[in-house]
DNA sequence: AAAAGTCACGAAATCGGTTTCGTGTTAACA
DNA sequence: TGTTAACACGAAACCGATTTCGTGACTTTT
């Protein structure tokens, strides 16, 4: 790179001091008119920019928000950071994503290089490894160290922080309730390994809509993915059951179902419905289109860092966790209605 | 945020000058080992972590990739933002990532504030609205500075700096033969407007694999989508015409495409062939599945990142910029086969 | 004419590190 | 015993800015 010019060029060229040509740049009444014209003129010509490092070193700030997502080629994640970015841009944040790849090592890795001064604040969804592990000491440590911090979507209690999440529970719930009313009995639930907390929720919502319609849940019924292994072969087997409708926690788990279904033959919504999570390209093209839940991801990236930017700035208050929880909403389509 | 501990709480605690603290810190075969075992076990009590922002500043490098694109929530931009990444943190860097919106004004700025001092070197893909206006000031001035900058994607002959790009000729040339060889000879192009050169090349394959074949091309074929407007609408008016195929240049315009052509009772890929661009989720779980040319998104963010380092680590080097050209393949899928 | 005030600028501290160059003490050598 | 080398550490410069405080030269007031 070509050496910059700095303020102290600026001094030596023009004969005066360092402080002369700052506060000249920053139009200080101190400086005569003459003086302040000559600095500028200079700046300008020799297109003089201040060292960010310098001035983030000396303001103690960087505005800059460090982000930490599980992965990034899934239609949730993208929406979450359009709105964070959009958020922290309207103050005059940057954002710094990074990503854990769902690796716990990974997550501690990127949370201590990012928490040594080179962002103000972080948001953060938390990796599966980790929520798997449960262990969450480096974020525990952060908040010790008070660094401003934001959880989203996947979240755990043991972590005293600020948190923005959607209504899992009650998005199972309506997605199952909305099979229900179609006259769906026989409802099965593709979803994660409990472990990733989201899925849990989700899973709570389903049953309690099950048994306020006074239906048995049936584990047969209920398969839980392991990304590590062959998805759709996972899913497959619960099409040996006798069922009559598919909730899945998200897109690629429904859009694998839709598959399985037209292959056995099955069409759909009439003999199957099928419903996702995660209102995405995939639910929206695919034929039929799937009803979903829509998360609302751009709103959870925006709240997610008005909140965290909130605590950046008035870090006198005392501190008492908040959460956001945004509701989520049915995205009826083709791919569910009654059965006749 | 609660004050950090810094290497001059620890000089005053134990005593000893600050560069004691530093050089024990670094293991310093200056400090006896008694000197360091106490300040190391100090540092180690208090969790001190040095700094970034003094150390940067003091290294006069960041190890921090800046990364803008034109929109994330895209499958290739997510691909290829993964092997950016991937590629950066195998070599220690960071990336910071920003988006333009496909705004020219947002894409001044955001390089404006990256490029004093934040960051290392930038991998930009150029913003549709800058393609539009023809107006690369900003990178010019960019390379004029000597920071390292690699376009990749949407590129520019104007910008002398190193590239990555996609085959793109000869991906539609790709495209558009297996469509003839397949007997299609009627074949729809849903294109971007001309200014987004990557659409312009794509085209050109287009054309040259018709030319090829001796097949006239016709303009009321071609449809140029401006995605201001709606898109599906756009995109009907060309099924209004004697059409046996489709090539789109990405996976919407595939999508939308396919809804069109089912919508109006043509069966895929019997009556029309489809075929697209990107090989993203859409195509892969969309029924019928759809053939498309594969981007190879995250060869082309690996490759990037690695120009990249390589001139930010060798600046020495005379500057001879490289055009780095990703071969795409065919996947051929459910949405296109030879006509009976 | 002496005291006070204004103007325009510079010296130096600061942010948090690293590194070069001294320097006082002790040990080893001649 | 005098010279030299090794050792262990500190002072100070540096990275690139900002800002407080001080000061010399002039002007104004009494």
């Amino acid at each position: 790179m070509k050496q910059k010019i700095t303020i102290k060029t600026i001094a030596k060229e023009l004969g005066v001091s360092t402080s002369t040509v700052s506060k000249a740049l920053r139009d200080s009444h101190e400086i005569s008119s003459e003086t302040k014209d000559k600095i500028q003129a200079y700046a300008n010509l020799y297109n003089y920019k201040p060292n960010n490092l310098a001035l983030q070193l000396r303001n103690q700030k960087t505005k800059v928000i460090g982000v930490i997502l599980p992965k990034i080629v899934h239609h949730f994640f993208s929406t979450v950071i359009m709105g964070i970015e959009e958020g922290a841009n309207k103050k005059g944040y940057n954002i710094m994503v990074c990503f854990s790849n769902e690796s716990y090592k990974k997550e501690v890795e990127t949370l201590k290089v990012l928490s040594n001064g080179s962002v103000d604040g972080l948001i953060v969804s938390i990796a599966s490894e980790t929520l798997e592990n449960k262990d969450f000491k480096h974020f525990i440590d952060l908040v010790a160290e008070e660094i401003p911090l934001v959880l989203f979507d996947r979240v755990v209690d043991e972590i005293l922080c600020d948190k923005v999440v959607v209504d899992d529970v009650g998005a199972g719930y309506k997605a199952t309730k909305h099979l229900i009313e179609n006259g769906r009995k026989k409802i099965a639930l593709i979803t994660t390994p409990n472990h990733v907390n989201v899925g849990a929720l989700r899973r709570q919502g389903y049953e309690k809509a099950l048994i306020e319609a006074y239906i048995k849940t049936d584990k047969n019924l209920i398969v839980e993915v392991d990304e590590k292994k062959d998805i759709k072969s996972q899913i497959e087997k619960v099409f040996k059951e006798d069922i009559d409708a598919v909730f899945a926690v998200n897109e690629i788990y429904a859009a694998n179902s839709m598959r399985i279904a037209k292959e056995k033959g099955l069409s759909i919504p009439n003999e199957i419905s099928i419903i996702g999570f995660t209102d995405g390209l995939i639910s929206e093209y695919s034929s039929p289109s799937i009803t979903t839940i829509a998360q609302h991801g751009f709103t959870m990236g925006m709240q997610a860092v008005e909140l965290l930017i909130e605590r950046i700035e008035n870090e006198t208050e005392i501190y008492r966790p908040k959460k956001i929880v945004i509701s989520s909403d049915l995205k009826i389509r083709e791919s569910t209605k009654p059965s006749s």
